[in-house]
DNA sequence: ATTTTTTTTTAGATTTGTCTAAATATAATT
DNA sequence: AATTATATTTAGACAAATCTAAAAAAAAAT
């Protein structure tokens, strides 16, 4: 089974869509995969007859068995690569999210089974998202986005959900990446800024919109034994 | 300048097989490319208008200085994807091909430049051919086919013409690889076979065919100063 | 110098992925 | 429930890259 590097990704932009399982409408597709409505309809018809998909027309898409195995394959080159680009190439995170775009769609499943080993099986990419192994299976991590983290509550960057060159910029200017330890100081109500402290590092404000690409976790036993 | 994966795969065809920098047929180019010859005809009135050849109808065609250029750069993308696969990856050379044929359509400069110094600027692939610089420019090794290698004198394997996994299978077998040094013990006029010796091992014999695909460089003082 | 063969080009289709504009279905609002 | 607005699909076109069959040019052979 091959698909075009156009099928594989709308395959991706479905499973990325869908995460509740929920159907995706064909005009969310159009505006992640910035294509026209006209040609959403189009590709999943074609990508219905290969039963990677059902779809009824006007009532949405949700990818099949095979359509998510295919999805996730790809998602594992995707990070896969994107790992290889930081920890060997030395790339910056904000700058690879475009580069391995291109390279998920190479096709040699032996090529990324020795990438992966190479790499020495990593299990996260540089933007703390899990990465799917060969056989597809892809752990659930526990997150929350920085919106609903409890004030003063400690807590570690795992994940960012947007990864624009534009958000990954503001990040870099913020000091924050993966790992990094932060805390939600107190929450502006007049336009839902936050303030933000990372230990040793003087505190600043962050908007809502940033907060809520934002994903931690923290200890949720209680502080006070 | 971003060119698509046929257009490159045109260039560096022609580029190939240009050479000495004499005119490609549309014939030849078909069959290097599998293709049709109403499809190379196509394709090259494209390519001119983009000023990366010369072609006039019936008149064969060759690459510009522009065309050139963007040959190179492709050559340089494949050897050194090549070059990483084996060394890095721990692929056998004659699985390197087809991977480095997808490889080497990936757009970024910065990813190859990365990778350039990742590897050591590398000189040669793994099959013994010279990788260009981030200028396009490519040392001309001094080489002969093991047809016109003296008899009795010791030579070492540079480079491979066919990389057909047939072919590589084959030198597999035989224990020959880039560096391998060996003699043609003598030429048998019946058949054009060489008997072929290998310090260390049993002698043995190859076709003509594969002598011609066969490059060795050799000491070309005198062997009695 | 014809004729024949080979090579190359043109003509006309096809597939994939895309588009815009128009039509139609669904959802929201009054 | 009828109307308005939004979402989606259909219709028709287009560019890229390819194909086969036919025509034309060039090369080879008589």
């Amino acid at each position: 089974m091959k698909y075009s590097p156009s099928k594989e990704n709308y395959l991706k932009a479905i499973f990325h869509l869908q995460q509740d399982d929920s159907v995706v409408s064909t005009n969310a597709l159009a505006r992640q995969l910035n294509t026209s409505a006209a040609s959403v309809t189009d590709m999943l018809k074609k990508l219905k007859t290969q039963k990677l998909l059902q779809y009824q027309p006007y009532r949405g898409v949700r990818l099949t068995a095979d359509g998510k195995k295919v999805a996730l394959q790809i998602i594992r080159k995707h990070r896969l690569w994107e790992y290889f680009l930081v920890e060997k190439l030395e790339f910056g995170w904000e700058e690879v999210h475009e580069i391995a775009e291109e390279l998920e769609h190479i096709s040699s499943t032996k090529l990324i089974d020795r990438l992966d080993h190479f790499l020495g099986n990593p299990r996260t990419d540089p933007h703390g998202d899990p990465i799917p192994d060969a056989q597809g299976s892809m752990p659930l991590v526990q997150q929350t986005s920085l919106l609903d983290l409890p004030v003063k509550k400690q807590a570690a960057v795992i994940s960012v959900s947007n990864q624009s060159t534009a958000m990954l910029d503001l990040l870099k200017h913020h000091h924050i990446g993966i790992g990094t330890k932060l805390a939600v100081n107190r929450r502006f109500e007049f336009d839902q800024t936050l303030e933000i402290s990372i230990p040793h590092r003087p505190v600043f404000t962050i908007s809502e919109l940033l907060a809520a690409n934002l994903f931690v976790t923290y200890d949720t036993t209680p502080t006070t034994a």
